[in-house]
DNA sequence: AGAATTGTGTTATGTTATAACATATCGCTG
DNA sequence: CAGCGATATGTTATAACATAACACAATTCT
């Protein structure tokens, strides 16, 4: 049994579950050069490959790198509704699509959430370190990873076309800061 | 961007997903025998825990035995339906859920499907590599991956308590067989 | 300007999953 | 075997996630 960066909250009767916000989000870094990295090492990549930025797409990105947690479609969706006055689901979906294709952003299977890609120039399948208490995800490359799922591919004959690999567990500040019961 | 192993059919005008069935369930080895192996660890694994194995419970191991594939909780509701004459899907998701936490399935988070597990006594994750032209599923274990990602976690600080590691590809099967425009 | 391509708006619906509460079944104990 | 607590299932309703299809607008190319 694991637990997922959910929280639960309710409005009257009826729960909500909702990602856990990061917990601290400007503490430790400053995140503002992130978010301006982030932006302009896509609008460059965009660039190179031709592709167009536009206002929702850079709005979308923009949300995705709010912090470093993971973000749910239908968040990004109300944060549209708020600035654009009326977003369906496919506007969101489409957005998404098209970051992940240039690689701007990775979609979390075990979440169904997206996070921002903070290495968009080079093609690669991310590895997430996901923390379950205050929902950071972390991007690593590790790439003995890599080589021994291409050994094990290799020797069944298998073709890679694409890989996922989620960790999920509990994050350095969490531990030190946290009581063990949360 | 990679494709995932779904078929597109039509009704009428109207266009329907479905997982693809695996290529050619009998041919390579007895099923049979993947199926009475499983059904019996699985006996024997809940008795050992002092769990049921209930009716509901065994008739979806059953159901997602029948190959190699990953199974839709809804093609098993479907499947219920047919035997039980009535199937909600808290049945199935209980099921589901049961059969997880005995380590009897795991689910596929890039898939949102479920596979029976053939190492049901010894607690693991999961490694998966799934065919996106057949549907077949293959669980395999590389200590290498495991202790990567140990190392990568422990650098971090990082305490995991769940990995997901699924590969998507072409088998080897397909590759020998396919044309290559599938 | 006109055509082709790409992006967005909109409606409707498909697909996956859970909450909440009622009822039934199981396993034990007296 | 009656009664009780624990476990399992039935049932309704709805939440949460995602896409098809088609209309229209903006951009780019010629
Ligand atoms: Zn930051
Ligand atoms: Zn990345
Ligand atoms: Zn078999
Ligand atoms: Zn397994």
């Amino acid at each position: 049994m694991y637990y997922k960066p959910f929280v639960q909250f309710f409005i009257g009767k009826r729960s909500y579950m909702e990602l856990k916000p990061e917990k601290s989000v400007p503490a430790r870094h400053d995140h503002q050069n992130c978010i301006d990295t982030a932006l302009q090492e896509a609008e460059r990549v965009l660039e190179d490959k031709g592709a167009r930025m536009t206002g929702i797409r850079r709005l979308v990105l923009q949300y995705i790198w709010r912090n470093h947690c993971a973000v749910k479609a239908y968040d990004i969706l109300g944060f549209l509704g708020d600035r654009k006055g009326s977003a369906k689901p496919p506007t969101v979906y489409r957005a998404l699509q098209f970051l992940q294709d240039h690689g701007l952003v990775h979609r979390l299977e075990s979440l169904n959430a997206y996070i921002g890609c903070p290495y968009p120039a080079e093609n690669h399948n991310g590895q997430f370190l996901i923390c379950n208490d205050c929902g950071t995800v972390k991007e690593f490359t590790t790439p003995e990873i890599l080589r021994a799922v291409d050994i094990a591919a290799d020797t069944q004959g298998f073709e890679v076309s694409h890989q996922t690999h989620e960790v999920l567990g509990r994050c350095q500040d969490c531990r030190e800061q946290g009581n063990g019961l949360d």
